[in-house]
RNA sequence: GCGAAAGUGGCGGAACUGGCAGACGCGCCGGACUUAGGAUCCGGUGGGGCAACCCAUGGGGGUUCGACUCCCCCCUUUCGCACCA
């Protein structure tokens, strides 16, 4: 008997499988593949939980496909970009380049140590000038396309990270990196058109049945798809018309006042010559001051201030007052609506408050009149012109199509989803590479300069402002256009610039011609499985899926969809709270693997709750998996030798013999289906459990004896199977233990690449099945009958049962009046009730 | 407010397409082996009666021969969005 010790195992079969590259991918996979992709770590020093989580449960799919005989892609990289490094710079005095690489090298030995099945050959790192002039190219080729251009926006400032940040990057109002209070400025920034792939990006979700449904459902909500039309208003006293949007142009007539956003443009001139300009100006004012949090919460009250000025309804012909509302946003429609206070209940609100007049236009289809507002689109206009009596759908068509014909509107979409603001004033990202000109504007840098490379001639002095602006050497540039002086673009890139597109880069990571081969594309994409946390349901996988729209229209080989199946895995917490450095709840994967090892590790974490589950991590189970491990080790161990000279099983032997093939060959079935299909990776080591205690049932191991207890040939045949199978389905899971223990049952070559065996479907089948006998749908008992057997064959083996033949047939009662009868599951018999 | 998910023993969780509720593990109880065991093996373990049976999957209704599973209402929790016109 030799005690399991995993140190020593782990690390010999991890030299062993690096030593074989036993999962380095092929560039071109002939037949079936698999690509299996994990969410890129950003190097922080350590692993963390989640991390083991997540890769545990990529790694347990990914060794089961390379099992089954697919091609397997399954690599590893880093998302080396972003603000820590920086501030590490500034707090430590080291540069972020150096402070990366060294926490990848950390990492990197944190991962190999847990044994995970990486093709480290195609690492990479987005930091590195090799990746990063791709994002470079990605950006020119964009320009190009009008899809990247440069607009001064009011945009979100976060004054602690001094930079711009993205609205999906607000979260309440606080940076989301540090939660401090996001302010308000205007910059002239860098986008991305997102928004020209918005029907795109939101049409396509309908497809996509491999994602879980809460992340369809959130990015549908996030591009927020609204159909309506714009509508201009004459302004009186001439200028301009204003342009409104509105998803209920069927209520116009009910329209009682124009309500502009305080920034929107036309305000300036509207205010010239009105008699309320100062006290317009005097709200503008106060509403400029308003924190950001404040200022986009739902709860504020609603404030406005009458311009002075009116408007004319073109429908109703009527003067409209035309007021500044805190509660219109300039970044959605025009910036300027027609409130119809009987119909929304902002606009009611805010009618109420000041006074203007609620005019009901709809009359709910079922006769009542409810008091406004009521929003409802079941009914018809009333005292709606010529438009009167239709319902709210005709009624919308018709009076868009009426705008439409007279020149005042046009039926319009809207969506929710803005263009990608990608600049943030820092050093650690992606340099933009544009350069200003005097004479001949802003230019792209040629694709033959790229890399733009970070300088390195740059202090961290932790003031704020963009360390990238104080180094001559990189701001100092020369036009392409003219060759004259200019100036370098000292923004960087968004850091979700470098995660959009990744995975692409793992098939050909070498290529300096381009960011990958469009072969290589279309041979491994889409991704088979794409695992990672909730928290990027939006922002990464909407940015990821333009960016592969992107792709498949710059002729790059790429599906506009990159990833078939999505797994957001539940977070690891602590307390009640997920595990975070800044809140002290970490456990450090590195003392669990010191003490219990690797394969105890992922075992625990992938059998203490299913993948999208969220995980309370407690160590009170960790024993129980330590034990299971041991077990099996026992089991190798006492029936190696013995069980080595076995050949396979030819006939079926004794019952119990029998019993266990069916165990054993219904767990594989099992654990194959729970994996590849399910991924309930929790329930497949349940069942490889049950294989296990199955083994000591048929073999009980003797303390006091080195061997085995005596057997039949044939019955150490059966174990002998058993116990392959029973190594092999925890291939996945615990791949050292699994390695270690298929040398010792005398197999030669590595598991981790050893066909995946197929379940004998004769061993799936058993002669015999249990029936559950209802009355009345409760259970009253069981019977066994061969499997196959019809309804009546099952009664009469009722009827001959001694206790359920009194209970389902008393004497002198009547007989079931009818039966419901499941073949090889249960009969239900349906008696008159007492 | 809108949207999504979840609620099952002392605990983590099973039950896939409506068909034996509680697989598997933790914990606990008992036994075996032991100088000893916090090692190992075997058995028990939802509640009530301790037998037949009855009750039980957040609560209440419904559909069905049969409901953890489907439908309606309600409660609780978590997450996402939050004046989107």
């Amino acid at each position: 008997m030799t005690d399991f010790d995993h140190s020593s195992i782990e690390t010999k079969w991890q030299r062993i499988w690096e030593e074989q590259r036993a999962f380095r991918a092929p560039d071109r996979p002939e037949g079936p593949r698999f690509y299996c992709l994990e969410m890129l770590p950003y190097p922080s020093g350590r692993i963390h939980m989640g991390h083991v989580r997540n890769y545990a449960i990529g790694d347990a799919v990914a060794r089961y496909q390379l099992m089954k005989g697919r091609h397997l892609m399954h690599p590893m990289g880093w998302d080396s970009f972003g603000l820590p490094a920086e501030n590490a710079a500034i707090q430590r005095g080291l540069h972020p380049r150096e402070w990366t690489e060294s926490n990848i090298a950390d990492m990197r030995e944190q991962l190999r140590r847990m044994g995970f099945a990486y093709d480290w050959s195609r690492e990479i790192a987005s930091h590195r000038p090799e990746y990063y002039r791709w994002n470079q190219w990605f950006f020119i080729q964009m320009h190009q396309r009008g899809l990247a251009y440069r607009s001064l926006r009011r945009v979100n400032w976060c004054p602690q990270c001094e930079t711009v940040l993205a609205n999906e990057q607000v979260e309440s109002g606080a940076c989301w990196r540090c939660k401090s209070l996001v302010v308000q400025k205007d910059l002239e920034q860098w986008f991305l058109r997102t928004s020209r792939y918005a029907e795109e990006l939101l049409a396509d979700l309908d497809t996509m049945g491999g994602w879980p449904e809460r992340v369809l459902a959130m990015q549908r909500n996030w591009i927020g798809r609204s159909e309506g039309a714009f509508v201009d208003f004459a302004v009186e006293g001439g200028g301009p018309p204003l342009r409104v949007f509105t998803t209920r142009i069927d209520t116009i007539y009910g329209a009682t006042f124009l309500a502009l956003s305080p920034d929107h443009p036309a305000l300036a001139e509207l205010l010239e010559g009105s008699a309320a300009r100062g006290g317009v100006e005097a709200f503008l004012h106060a509403q400029k001051q308003a924190p950001v949090g404040e200022k986009l919460s739902a709860e504020r009250e609603k404030e406005g201030v009458f311009t002075g000025r009116h408007a004319v309804n073109p429908f109703s012909l009527e003067r409209v007052p035309i007021w500044v509302a805190n509660f219109i946003v300039m970044d959605y429609g025009t910036g300027a609506i027609m409130a119809v206070p009987a119909h929304d209940e902002r606009d009611f609100e805010f009618a109420t408050r000041y006074g203007l007049a609620v005019r009901t236009v709809i009359a709910p289809a079922d006769g009542s009149s409810p008091a406004p507002p009521f929003t409802s689109e079941e009914g018809r206009t009333v005292e709606s012109g010529p438009f009167s009596g239709l319902s709210c759908a005709q009624a919308r068509k018709a009076m868009t199509e009426h705008a439409r014909r007279l020149g005042f509107g046009e039926g319009s979409v809207q969506f929710r989803l803005k263009d990608w603001g990608i600049s943030r004033q820092r050093y650690w990202g992606t340099p933009i590479p544009m350069v200003y000109c005097a004479r001949c504007g802003v230019q792209p840098v040629p694709e033959s300069e790229l890399p733009v490379v970070l300088p390195t001639d740059v202090t961290f002095a932790g003031k704020g402002g963009n360390p990238l602006a104080g180094s001559a050497s990189f701001v100092k540039a020369r036009c392409p256009a003219c060759g004259g002086e200019a100036r370098r673009e000292t923004d960087t890139m968004d850091t979700f610039v470098d995660s959009s597109w990744y995975f692409y880069r793992y098939l050909d990571p070498a290529n300096d011609k381009a960011p990958f081969s469009p072969e290589a594309a279309a041979a491994w994409t889409p991704i088979d499985l794409y695992i990672g946390g909730i928290t990027h349901a939006i922002l990464h996988l909407m940015y990821a899926r333009f960016w592969s729209m992107v792709m498949r229209d710059l002729g790059l080989g790429t599906p506009g969809e990159p990833v078939t199946r999505l797994l957001c895995q539940g977070m690891v917490q602590l307390g009640g709270a997920t595990m975070s450095k800044s809140k002290g709840n970490v456990v450090a994967p590195d003392e669990m693997v010191e003490r219990y090892g690797a394969d105890v590790t992922r075992l625990f974490i992938l059998f203490a709750a299913p993948p999208e589950r969220d995980l309370e991590w407690s160590e009170a189970g960790i024993d129980g998996l330590q034990r299971f491990v041991r077990r099996v080790w026992r089991l190798v161990d006492a029936h190696a030798s013995e069980a080595a000279g076995a050949g396979p099983p030819r006939r079926p032997a004794g019952t119990a013999a029998l019993d266990l093939r069916r165990k054993a060959h219904r767990t594989l079935a099992r654990v194959g289906d729970d994996i590849g299909r399910r991924l309930h990776l929790n329930t497949a080591i349940a069942a490889i459990m049950e294989l296990v205690n199955a083994l000591y049932l048929f073999a009980p191991l003797d303390e006091n004896r080195s061997d085995g207890p005596d057997l039949s040939g044939e019955d150490r045949a059966v174990l002998r199977e058993s116990l392959d199978i029973l190594v092999q389905c925890l291939a996945p899971f615990a791949p050292h233990l699994a390695e270690e223990a298929w040398s010792r049952l005398g197999h030669a070559g590595l598991l981790a690449r050893h066909p995946w065996p197929e379940p004998d479907p004769a061993m799936l089948e058993r002669e015999e099945v249990t029936i559950v006998v209802q009355v009345n749908g409760k259970v009253r008992g069981k019977v066994a009958v061969p499997q196959g057997s019809d309804q009546e064959m099952v009664l009469e083996a009722v009827r001959r049962d001694a206790r359920l033949g009194s209970v389902v047939f008393p004497p002198g009662a009547e007989g079931p009046r009818r039966a419901v009868f499941v073949p090889d599951k249960l009969l239900n018999l349906v008696v008159a009730r007492p």
